[in-house]
RNA sequence: GGCCCCAUCGUCUAGGGGUUAGGACGCUGGAUUCUCAUUCCAGUAACAGGGGUUCGAUUCCCCUUGGGGCUACCA
């Protein structure tokens, strides 16, 4: 290689770095903090953080609260720390700061009346001095009609004289945006392709409200334009409105953003996911014991999937694969049997120490004394075979941590004759032997069936009944090495006299 | 009501002009020589309807129907 070809090529190799950073994918999450992060929140969260990874991309968390009637305190906290332990990390966000800073709407909103004053100037916006009880009277007497139930655009062209006149008598005032009245909007959406509206079917949206603060409409577009992001992925109950933000990002002369618009997520009745109809707050779910694993993996291929077979995928695995292209058109019913699956898949699979770390929690707060960690982890190994999450844990192993007791269907089988005789048996015999194996316990049971001529529910329901206080449950062997000798014999003798 | 979007098993989905329409959850049955659970195997089940286009449509187009979303000084 020559010098000069070398030359341009490293110049090449820094042009396209320098175009790479130019045209830097970034995309954002933008919840508005109601208190809780909602799944289908969770889902758009996911979709635009593994389209950023997939891409080298920005992932921005950026907290829309421009709406000062829902503020709900610690509900900002509660997102980012959810967030958090779930496994999404962003590059930018409120907490952690980043170029654009500030984060959170209600901060930024000086920005806002700026750029509503500059739509005014250009024409694109005008005041509007209705009162909502005259727009609430309109809306009741178009609905009787079977209109459209759009504002009828009274203010949209009043005199400056008029307009002065009632500023300064201090009127209050919305902004509203003057939407062409001909023509048509028409847009790509990268999941539904070619979408048209027919302008005069927009609404002259408020921008900015009497209280000063910002609509979404008017927020989220400046604070896109901004932050330079480059492609909004949001649910599908934005693609309606889209025609507004477009006419935004045109009136003030700023590249459009691609649109990226999510299937929802649905009840089981189809009706768009609502805590009507069972659990939506991604941190209940935590709380519930499904694993952030689980959760991720199973709302993943709610609305997306990939080209083959396969239904199991790592956040990582994840980030390789995800692509926009392969987002479906259809809405998903979030069904919770499948979830159920999922997390009891994880549960079973992933690493048995990770698991006995995060049922913790739950012993905790059952009481049990769980500091025998040998113990603690054949306790774990055996439960999380047959639980879909980890709040159901407890009842699968509460008896290895406290005293049984019985129903009377149970008392029956412990006194009876034939009962008594094989624990009389096994207290005898148990206390002859070394260790417990499983070999032991095999042999011992062999023993028993011979000398007292029991086998299969005669022999195993009483003993099982005896130490783990149910008839169906686990194999002998499993229980009796989480139970140990001392505490095998000692649950037999209690019996005995019963 | 108006506008927009969508339409493959009950659910999540793959597929795509000619396929035995594939996988997963669920459900049912079987195996793992006590049960339960796990695991494995097998089975059940779908192209909403009507018109086109075509030699041939589940696939492309149109209509109908159905479902959903939006229609706030909420996001």
């Amino acid at each position: 290689m020559t010098p000069l070809i070398q030359n341009k090529f490293v110049e090449k190799k820094k042009s396209e770095k320098l175009l790479n950073m130019c045209n830097k994918i970034r995309v954002r999450f933008a919840p508005s903090p109601t208190g809780f992060l909602h799944v289908g929140g969770l889902r758009t969260a996911l979709f635009n953080y593994l389209f950023a990874q997939k891409n080298n991309g920005e992932f921005i968390l950026r907290i829309e609260d421009t709406d000062r009637k829902r503020y709900v305190s610690g509900a900002l906290e509660n997102l980012i720390s959810t967030l958090k332990a779930i496994g999404l990390t962003y590059d930018e966000g409120p907490d952690i700061g980043g170029p654009f800073a500030p984060y959170v709407q209600s901060e930024r909103t000086g920005l806002y009346k700026k750029y509503a004053q500059k739509l005014l100037d250009s024409g694109n916006a005008y005041y509007c001095f209705c009162s909502e009880e005259r727009l609430e009277k309109l809306r009741e007497e178009r609905r009787e009609r079977k209109l459209s139930l759009m504002y009828d655009g009274k203010c949209r062209n009043l005199s400056k004289k008029e307009i002065e006149e009632k500023l300064e008598k201090n009127a209050p005032y919305v902004i509203r945006l003057k939407f062409p009245k001909e023509g048509k909007t028409v847009f790509y959406d990268k999941v539904r392709e070619k979408v048209e509206v027919e302008n005069n079917l927009v609404e002259d949206q408020i921008l900015i409200k009497a209280d000063g603060f910002p609509t979404y409409h008017l927020a989220n577009v400046i604070d896109d334009h901004l932050m330079k992001i480059t492609h909004i992925i949001r649910g599908e109950e934005w693609l309606s409105s889209t025609p507004k933000h477009i006419f935004l990002y045109q009136a003030f002369g700023w590249e459009l953003p691609k649109f990226v618009h999510l299937p929802l997520l649905l009840n089981p009745d189809k009706s768009k996911l609502s805590k009507r109809q069972g659990d939506v707050a991604v941190e209940s779910y935590l709380e519930k014991g499904y694993l952030p694993e689980a959760l991720l993996n199973f709302i993943a291929l709610l609305g997306w999937h990939a080209a083959d077979d396969r239904e199991i995928y790592s956040l990582q695995e994840l980030e390789k694969v995800f692509s926009i292209k392969r987002i479906t058109k259809s809405g998903a019913v979030f069904d919770f049997e499948k979830l159920n699956w999922m997390n009891g898949h994880y549960l079973r699979n992933l690493g048995l120490k990770y698991v006995a770390e995060k049922a913790k929690p739950f012993f905790e707060n059952a009481g049990f004394d769980i500091s025998n960690k040998k113990k603690y982890l054949k306790v774990v190994s055996m439960g999380r075979k047959r639980i879909s999450n980890l709040s159901e844990i407890i009842a699968q192993t509460e008896m290895f941590y406290k005293d049984l007791k019985f129903s009377n269907e149970e008392k029956e089988i412990i006194s009876d004759e034939n009962s008594q005789k094989i624990y009389l048996l096994w207290i005898e015999e148990i206390s002859k032997l070394q260790d417990l194996s499983n070999e032991d316990i095999g042999n011992l049971l062999k023993k028993t069936s011979e000398i007292l001529s029991v086998r299969g529910k005669e022999l195993y329901f009483p003993i099982r009944i005896a130490l783990y206080g149910k008839c169906h449950g686990p194999d002998l062997p499993m229980i009796i090495d989480i139970l140990g000798k001392d505490e095998v014999v000692k649950r037999l003798k209690n019996l005995l006299s019963v």
